[in-house]
DNA sequence: CCCATAGTTCGAATATTATCGAACTTAAGT
DNA sequence: ACTTAAGTTCGATAATATTCGAACTATGGG
C-alpha cells in the first residue's frame, strides 16, 4: 500500500541469487576491485571507491553489484553507503567469496 | 625449433591463469554445464556435452575455457577428449572451484 | 582412394556491455 | 530560497560476445 519514504534500491534475496549472475558481475576489473575494497573497509560511498572514473560509471557497476546480491546500500544524508552481503552469499555459496578475496590481486 | 605432431590447442600454464578471466569463463550458462559435466564424467568429447547445439557453437565455448586454463583437451583419433584442469585451478585458486560445483544447479 | 566423423575456422548477424557526458533528483548547508 | 554535494538516469557510442551456417582439416575405416 504505502512506499517506505525513499526507497531507491531494491536488494534480492538470498533466494534469488544465481551463480551465473554473481560470477559475471565479479568477472569485471572494476567491480572486483570495488568488492575487493568493500572487503577491506567493511563499507564504502561510491565517491570513496571511484579511481576517477565518473560517476555515471560506477553507478552503473554498483547497480549491477547490487542487482546480483554482493553488495547492500543505504542511504546516509546525501551519500550512499555500501557493504558487501557476504553473511548471504556465504549462506548461499559457501567458500565461493573466501575463494576469491583471499587473492591478493 | 620443432613442432610437435599437431598441436592445434595452447593450454596455459598455472602462471598465467587470471581470475577475472575464469569467473567470466564460469558466468555463462553453457560453459558452466560443460564444467559441471565434466566434473562428474571426468571427461569427455565435445559431441557428448553439446545439447543439440550446433558444433561450431561448442567448439567456440570450448575453445574459451582451454584459453583461461579451465579445460584441458587431447586429440584421441579424431575426437577430442576434454577434461577439468582441477588441480591445476586448486592450486591458483584454491576453493573456488569446489564452491561452484558443489551447487547442484 | 573415397567417404563419414569430429571438430575447427571464418564470416556475418545479433545482442550485451562498458563508458561517459548531460540532465535530473535528493539531502544538507548557509 | 540558493547552492553544493553525491548519485542516478538517459542516451549515444564503441567494444565484445554469442550464435550459427558454410567451408575446411584431420583421422580412421572400408
Amino acid at each position: 500500500m504505502y512506499d517506505l519514504p525513499m526507497r531507491p534500491f531494491k536488494h534480492p534475496p538470498v533466494s534469488e541469487f544465481v551463480l551465473e549472475r554473481l560470477l559475471y558481475a565479479l568477472s569485471d576489473p572494476v567491480r572486483l576491485d570495488i568488492v575487493r575494497r568493500l572487503a577491506e573497509l567493511g563499507e564504502a560511498s561510491c565517491g570513496e571507491l571511484d579511481g576517477g572514473r565518473p560517476k555515471s560509471t560506477m553507478s552503473h557497476h554498483f547497480r549491477i553489484l547490487r542487482d546480483v546480491g554482493l553488495v547492500n546500500t543505504h542511504t546516509v544524508g546525501t551519500t550512499h553507503m555500501n557493504s558487501l552481503r557476504q553473511d548471504d552469499v556465504n549462506s548461499r555459496f559457501p567458500g565461493l567469496l573466501d575463494a576469491i578475496l583471499v587473492q591478493k590481486e
